[in-house]
DNA sequence: GTTATCCATTGACAAACATCACTTCAATCG
DNA sequence: CGATTGAAGTGATGTTTGTCAATGGATAAC
């Protein structure tokens, strides 16, 4: 782990005055932030990771009776994590009769692997 | 969002078997999404994703007493919040005399990148 | 030494989260 | 119709998280 560091070395300031200029920092980041931040949360479980990692690989040929004996959980919890998901925007749903199909949404995945580079 | 989704429509299953073979699911993934999960959820908060930008942004010229006016928060809460990036990899810190100095760990951005690509 | 400064840690608290047992809903089959 | 099945919703519970006030520790200046 090798960083160039590029320290600025600092002296201690006179009393009363703050120790450093404050970085500015771009209001526009922060929506931007916020959204980066509701992504990442949403894939901060490794269930939800796994669930994504499988719904990638079989997009829309997964029913959740498939997904649930994957994880050692009960159904209700399985439903809860796929909810997660979509309400972050990562995963969308589909019903056909009995059985509800999920997929993901690729976009909302690559928008924070962008931010991430 | 136009997703293709090849559904394979179902049939109800014969009462006394398993409404569908589950998805065989590698347990070499399990640790990846472990870890990928950890990455993800110490970036789950708008203010650890900012923080992850502007020390990006500034590698390894940032103390904490710049850091702790660009947000609302008071000093140990930004604190905790480097601890928690700390933790999970993202960030390393470097002490010198009085100030402690926060720069990005690339390469932790970077695997959870690939990862959703 | 004494004092001031930067930062981390602790303790406390409310809010959010993960999980399950139970229930409800919708759709299918007989 | 009634019975069954897949999935989502509810309520409860124990855990984790975000936040701050207060404290502690180390270093620099005096």
């Amino acid at each position: 782990m090798m960083i160039d560091l590029e320290l600025v070395p600092k002296q201690k300031r006179p009393a009363g005055q703050p120790c450093c200029e404050p970085v500015v920092y771009p209001d526009v980041e922060r929506e931007h932030a916020v959204r980066m931040a509701q992504v990442a949360k949403a894939l901060g479980d490794p269930v939800r990771v796994q669930l994504v990692d499988v719904l990638r690989k079989h997009a829309g040929k997964v029913c959740v009776c498939e997904l649930v004996p994957l994880f050692d959980l009960s159904q209700p919890t399985v439903s809860h994590h796929l909810k997660v998901l979509r309400d972050a925007g990562i995963v969308g749903s589909e019903r056909r009769g009995l059985w509800a199909y999920y997929f993901v949404i690729p976009e909302a995945l690559k928008e924070l692997s962008a931010w991430l580079m």
